[in-house]
DNA sequence: TATGTATGTAACAAACCTAGTTACACATAT
DNA sequence: ATATGTGTAACTAGGTTTGTTACATACATA
């Protein structure tokens, strides 16, 4: 279940730096195309420049920017800047101790819940910012 | 983010059912287990049953049955049967149809994700009900 | 240096979802 | 008939996400 659209948002954001990087773009230009506050957009400009995805410059003719190339930059960083890595969550409350299968289960699960999470980030690893951006770039064109 | 832990739960579930396939199991007994109350237990038997991995019996000596084998029953199924398939969602409010990326985003983001899902389902599909039980019996012989 | 601009972040509300709880109608074995 | 156990609805409490507002701070520029 996907609660969380800010990956969603993330790339749009990145999208937009990426497709004019001559100048940096205000948090309320960008919220105007991803359809949203532009305090939303901040927050996870927030979260991206912590990655260092993104870099931000204050004042006027400010606004964000793009750290590194969209080549350089992969779907699984940009995941990673903004939502929780766990794709599966363990039990709300503890299983019960005294039952073998209750004190076993959940390393058992961990275990097999990290291989398919691994191999959902090493596809994500596949796709950059610019293979987003030259789809969009095609889509857009059509 | 994960926010439920529904996969676990029914894992779990299955993985107690699997254990001893010779009767019926109580909701209340399998709770006990999982450590949370019955009725939570039966609403995901619920979801279990009507993709065809449990079934239950009414009455006295009554409750849940493995419909197949554990080695029939694969990690893939189960969460099918209980999650939202959607690990990534999109923008909670529609982008901005008068920019060319808010046009386009949306499909092309859809279909790298899937991708990503696709591997994590794959994943999951290598791993049975009967991986888990042994593991769960190794574990617990330890 | 003063001014205007844009960010970063906190605080709060609204909407939504999950899991726990209770209750009860219905099916089934004995 | 009776006791047992399921299936499901309804409600609550708790948590999370996003939208919104507000404001201190940093920076460019005149």
């Amino acid at each position: 279940m996907p609660t969380s659209s800010r990956f969603a948002v993330a790339v749009h954001i990145l999208t937009f730096l990426a497709a004019d990087r001559k100048r940096a773009h205000r948090s309320e230009e960008i919220a105007a195309s991803v359809g949203t506050n532009p305090s939303v957009v901040r927050r996870i400009l927030g979260d991206l420049a912590r990655a260092g995805l993104t870099s931000s410059q204050l004042g006027k003719g400010g606004g964000a920017l793009l750290a590194r190339g969209p080549k350089k930059i992969s779907l699984l960083e940009v995941f990673c800047a903004v939502e929780d890595q766990n794709l599966i969550a363990m039990h709300r409350t503890r299983p019960s101790q005294s039952c073998e299968i209750g004190r076993a289960i959940q390393p058992v699960l961990q275990s097999m819940a990290a291989t398919a999470e691994q191999a959902f980030f090493d596809a994500l690893e596949e796709h950059s910012l610019k293979d987003v951006a030259r789809s969009v770039k095609t889509a857009a064109a059509a």
